[in-house]
DNA sequence: TTCGTATATGGTGCTTAGATCATATTATCA
DNA sequence: TGATAATATGATCTAAGCACCATATACGAA
């Protein structure tokens, strides 16, 4: 799955869907990637002002990667999902 | 072009390509974008810490945009830029 | 070299993220 | 339904981002 991240809100959906799809509790997902459970749970919720540095250890604990590009104006290839 | 963001240092990569590709001044994407021209000098050199609402002022302004994948283990596209 | 511009550096002050602990709320399941 | 696990909420405190102003330095052209 791929996610156009946009919004604090889009990022929360991204980690959440992929927690979840690696079966992964909060806390899990915590001791993992050193980043703590309540402050997850935030983010999964789209509270912004996140940090990306955060961002980044959650990011490398559920094996995803950000890439940056230009926006796409091309024809869409329905892999994206927007929030 | 593609660039994979692993890092701060990444992300201040391919912010500084995409506006020299747009050839604007830090102080011109700072007005397009609501975000310090001292503040973008820092986050293109990598300076951590960033705020993720930050990144993604410059982002828009700058045409960008940010997914999230899982790691592509497959074989490399060569399309990345990666440092 | 000198002028003008672009970028970097540095300080102040307000605001807030996140570590940390405690607890409330919400699933989940035997 | 009651226990247990998962998630959310809330408070405190420290570290740090960023707006903002001033200035130093690097860079390009003439």
């Amino acid at each position: 799955m791929k996610h156009l991240v946009r919004t604090s809100k889009n990022l929360g959906h991204a980690i959440r869907q992929a927690r979840k799809a690696k079966n992964l509790t909060q806390k899990e997902l915590a001791s993992m990637s050193g980043v703590w459970q309540e402050t997850i749970s935030k983010i999964e919720n789209g509270s912004g002002g996140t940090k990306l540095e955060t961002v980044f250890d959650l990011i490398a604990a559920l094996d995803l990667e950000i890439t940056v590009t230009e926006r796409s104006k091309g024809a869409p290839d329905g892999l994206e999902d927007i929030f």
